[in-house]
DNA sequence: TCGAAAAACTGATAATTATCAATTTATTTC
DNA sequence: GAAATAAATTGATAATTATCAGTTTTTCGA
């Protein structure tokens, strides 16, 4: 089932995969000359919110989290990415320590390029300037639409919401299965919510059929309904 | 009063006085070759979230809000820009429609440079493109500290914050009087909050005085303890 | 495969914030 | 400057969401 006109769903992606993709071979080889790659196990932090950024990370495959973590130990995740997707360059780029934190939400192997190589390519590089500037561009648009979605919508909503964009992150991978493998904990501190409501949310969203669950894996059955409730759906938008 | 050590300031702004300021002649001449400087009169509207950007916007002198309207109405102000700060580049720069809507909170003197002068000097200009990835890569950890603190802050946090922010977008105008000017309903569209609420905090804080207040103009008597109140003050900071 | 530890779930309750309905105060316009 | 209009304020109440205290289920390592 394709989100093609129930939901927008590229107002909820960085779509960082194209940063990289297919630029001059020059730029490439320089880019990849002191590429280390690493592998994380699910949890194991990438890199902490005011650490110094040393280069920026390209996800092979597997799926990160990056979060800030309040002084009460709380934690709200600003984004998922996927496999194909690029973290930590925003901390490069502003010459400042990293905004938030990057944790591995599942296994992942993940390429480390050295500050300077990315650096270098990109003063040489008009190409790669301007995919970042496309990028961090829509970016904005992203956060924009998640903090209003953040302040004006009820928990309800935000699950929907948070449910398909995970969807989304889960289909890409190779895996035939494209459940949704997530700790409620991290699912709640997506929607921001508590996760005892959570929890309530999620037996409610299955009571009505829209997904089934077993253990944490989560499987969407009705996408159209939940793009309802998300009410980013045409079907669900009040006229005034 | 200075916010140095109270409050950290600049993780609320996004700096864009930096992308224009001492660029090459050339750049600067071909940039401002077609530019048209008008007025807005407190309430315009200078674009419209969902419409096609023609251009960016330099705000010679005002105060702008950006914006989100919900299905239902409401109003949730992403940013405040002010005077010597840029608007609308992010809808140019990702070849997309305008994210958000601007408005003026003040009468306002507003340049506009055409899309295509903008992009010429663009893509000619390594200065320019290297500023705007400078910008906007800090304005990924501004708006991602906004989540935070939407998503895990109180209220009453969220208006501390809200002031501060405001009292150094109002310091920087030319008149010697610093005081906020601005409605309840913008205070309370910035803070995430109803209007009500925003009002019985302020009611509060003036009570505790950390402000006076006459008319719909503010001003900060205690910027101190309103950071502490803001629980960014190190003051504050609770040990775990 | 068992048992400990972690995570998920549940019900009850508390806290926070929003909404509603007036009233009062400010602002604007003629 | 007075009337009309808009904005701000207040009190009461409702709705939403968070917290707390357990219990049950799942996961994972020995």
């Amino acid at each position: 089932m394709s989100l093609a006109g129930i939901f927008p769903i590229d107002q909820w992606n960085f779509k960082s995969q194209s940063i990289l993709k297919s630029i001059p071979e020059e730029d490439h080889d320089r880019l990849y000359a002191n590429m280390t790659v690493e592998t994380y196990n699910k949890g194991d932090v990438i890199f902490k919110e005011g650490a110094v950024p040393s280069g920026i990370f390209y996800i092979q495959k597997g799926i990160v989290k990056k979060y800030k973590v309040d002084r009460d130990g709380r934690e709200q995740i600003m984004y998922v990415a996927g496999t194909g997707e690029l973290i930590g360059y925003h901390a490069i780029l502003s010459e400042e320590r990293y905004p938030d934190s990057a944790s591995a939400i599942e296994d992942c192997i993940i390429a480390f390029i050295p500050k300077e190589d990315f650096l270098e390519v990109l003063h040489s590089s008009v190409i790669l300037s301007q995919r970042l500037l496309k990028n961090m561009s829509h970016e904005y648009a992203v956060l924009t639409n998640n903090i209003s979605v953040f302040t004006q919508r009820t928990a309800r909503e935000r699950v929907a919401i948070t449910l398909i964009v995970l969807r989304e992150k889960y289909k890409n991978e190779e895996s035939n299965e494209d459940a949704i493998n997530i700790s409620r904990s991290d699912l709640s501190n997506m929607a921001g919510i508590a996760k005892e409501n959570l929890v309530r949310i999620l037996k409610e969203f299955k009571n009505l059929g829209l997904l089934v669950s077993e253990g944490r894996k989560i499987t969407i059955t009705n996408i159209k309904m939940l793009a309802e409730i998300s009410s980013y759906s045409n079907k669900t938008l009040k006229i005034r």
